[in-house]
DNA sequence: TATCAAAGTGAGTCTCCACTCATTATTCTC
DNA sequence: GAGAATAATGAGTGGAGACTCACTTTGATA
């Protein structure tokens, strides 16, 4: 990543401004809200999202790549169950990283932030299983499917806590022994 | 429902023919695809399209309420990991049905064919428990649960053979005894 | 086959939204 | 503080797509 001349005082401001209000709005609505609500919940004129972010998809990188980076973070703090837990009880209010997870319409590609999220969850796993808490014939990949499934299955269908409970319990006594 | 007086010869054959074009352009390219490709591939002016269904959104009611009727009808022949693994398999090519069970954007209600898919899976439950295939704690609303994230996620992750094969087992897994 | 209601047609309307750019305002530097 | 560079503004443009309607065609009925 090249480094520009650094950005003035007021375009720093508002380029903060601008992700929040998208982070707000995109998980609020879904990424098919506009630009311009965007730039309204920003105090901000349109145009100056497009010179931040040249085009919508420009701006939904820039978001995804943030809340990408928070989880690989939390996943640092967490054991695998847990991170599972709250990932899906988070999904509601994170539209968009559902939305990025799954690839839905967007035409983004983020193919290093993902990957370390996979590596992230991937070393989550392994602890996993070196604690015997994981059987050992379970792989990374379907480990990220059933993640990426959850979240998905939560958002759009508005599971209620106990419905997430009893589904992750499923899902877990799959991953111990199977 | 009402019947009204019954179409004339022209009018059903063109109804059939938007409705097939109407499932393989929504499958192929998601809800999102426009009115007019469907006229398009349907052989037909938008304007019949239209005179049939007078919204979109009716238009993808209809075509949901025939293919979760398929659904429901597949559900009577199968068991319920058949039927997993199959909607599972399939999910990639019915963009529709995902899109239908997800609720995504689509303002559609059908709680008539909703319902009878839940009964029918909650039927292929009752068999799997009865056999002692599924632990009797597991409910029908996770299983719906749990199907309809695997189709989203085999959907949206473009899942090949061996990735569905794998996710399912940790899930018949869990079903077997959590 | 003559009639006419039902159905089909497709150019046109309308609305929404991503994106532009000439103009104005703010920061930075000396 | 003056001048230059950077950023903000928001009315305007273009295109896409849902939906309309005046007119033409077709199928059912007598």
């Amino acid at each position: 990543m090249i480094e520009g001349s650094p950005l003035r005082a007021d375009a720093q401001r508002n380029r903060a401004r601008i992700l929040d209000a998208a982070e707000a709005i995109f998980a609020e609505f879904g990424t098919r809200a506009s630009t311009e609500e965007v730039a309204r919940r920003a105090g901000v004129a349109i145009g100056t999202v497009f010179r931040h972010f040249p085009t919508k998809d420009d701006l939904l990188a820039a978001i995804m790549k943030r809340l990408l980076a928070q989880l690989v973070e939390e996943a640092g703090k967490r054991d695998l169950f847990t991170f599972f837990t709250h990932l899906v009880a988070q999904a509601a209010a994170k539209k968009t990283v559902v939305d990025l997870l799954a690839g839905s319409g967007v035409d983004i590609r983020l193919p290093d932030a993902v990957g370390h999220l996979e590596e992230a969850v991937g070393r989550l796993l392994e602890q996993a299983r070196a604690a015997g808490a994981v059987a050992d014939s379970v792989r990374l990949p379907e480990t990220m499917a059933l993640l990426t499934s959850l979240c998905q299955g939560a958002l759009h269908g508005g599971w209620d806590q106990q419905l997430q409970a009893r589904t992750l319990t499923v899902v877990f006594a799959g991953l111990k022994r199977d």
